[in-house]
DNA sequence: TCCCCGCTTGACCATGCAGCCAGCATGGCG
DNA sequence: CGCCATGCTGGCTGCATGGTCAAGCGGGGA
């Protein structure tokens, strides 16, 4: 606490928790709350299965850690749209974005899913709370934009799940849009290919004129 | 086997492995496959744990013959298109179908969804054989359409997974979209909303022109 | 009436897993 | 050099679960 700061106090601690986390993000991802197992994260973090309950007491308990920091990423990782905004660049923007997140963060974007899938026991609160409103505000945004005459009348809300299902589709459901291009993995070309076809469609299909821009 | 076929033989049988079957596929869709539990499936048919295994030796068999049960509903279930199609009316066809599917058969979607999120081990036959061919055929129809001018340039297979990830989202997060519209259940009028906000954008970001009615 | 066969069940077994605890290692600070 | 908090481990317990088996049940046909 004096001296150096964080000299001593957790030293390995720290380190310890961020490799258990990142350990159990991927078992988590790939398996799911139930099907996860604290012996797989601890061997995927090269540590004995007691110790991962030395840092974290339950198996729920590290999977609320994991569920929060995802939440707390993604709140991070997309821009604000305002009223004043051009939806075009808006829009275009937010769809980039959050292909961006789908491609870097697949686990995450993945074990998201999972937990909403089996009825989001855990993420009930913050659905309710933080991404309703969250929505909502975003929604007020395109109403906006729909009454300044911007963009066609649609329904703010279900524009939005578009973009949302659509970008996050190929995250979560990687294996089958991979099994489809005949590739193991998305390649450059795939990405900007994915980006052009949904940004299209969305701005085209609402209304908006794409940025000045070719 | 002679005297009044089928009369005795299995009488029973078909009724349980149809009842069993049934709450499978709700246990399933709520749990996942490592998450589903065969005494909560026997509970759910009102039998005993023991004669679950009577019908269906272990818990994978029954599991796969509810995702090819899955599988078979899907291929029944969708109109095929064809390049002398107007695009505008059988996208849209193609949609409603797509989200009738959805709502009648939510757990469907769910078990589906979360087979390929844990990728896919018990499908990745069926992807890769029968469902990418499947997604290529649909992909030539609409790459003739493109060729006739008949809509605009996008890649074929996005849009298929567009249409595809739109739709599938009101059943695979259902709680997360029930959350933001407030709501325990869809109604009628969230259903003709998506629908239309959906074809709307879909048809119009294609370039193609609503059919000839309003 | 009696027997056969499909159906049903309770008891049993093995396994994998989460969680706890008591004790051991270790490395930095006095 | 010795102390002690922090870090780490093996072993144990209890529980849920999948799966097997041998024995009982019951209804329809001979």
């Amino acid at each position: 606490m004096s001296g150096r700061p964080g000299y001593k106090i957790g030293r390995i601690r720290i380190g310890m928790e961020a490799a258990i986390l990142s350990a159990a993000e991927r078992e988590f991802a790939e398996h799911g709350f139930s099907g996860a197992s604290i012996l797989r994260i601890a061997e995927r973090a090269g540590i004995s299965r007691t110790n991962v309950h030395y840092y974290y007491q339950s198996k729920e308990e590290l999977y609320r850690r994991v569920l929060t920091r995802i939440v707390e990423m993604w709140n991070d990782s997309f821009p604000e749209i305002t009223p004043e905004d051009d939806p075009a660049q808006a829009l275009e923007a937010y769809i980039r974005a959050k292909l961006a997140f789908s491609r870097s963060n697949p686990q995450a974007s993945k074990i998201f899913a999972s937990e909403v899938l089996r009825g989001a026991p855990l993420l009930k609160d913050y659905l309710e709370q933080n991404h309703a409103s969250w929505l909502k505000g975003k929604a007020e945004v395109i109403r906006a934009w729909i009454d300044q005459g911007k963009m066609d009348e649609v329904d703010p809300l279900h524009l939005i799940f578009m973009i949302w299902s659509s970008t996050q589709h190929y995250a979560d459901f990687d294996v089958q849009v991979k099994t489809a291009l005949g590739k193991a993995e998305y390649s450059e070309a795939d990405f900007s290919n994915i980006s052009r076809t949904v940004t299209h469609i969305i701005l085209k299909g609402c209304g908006v004129k794409p940025s000045g821009a070719v």
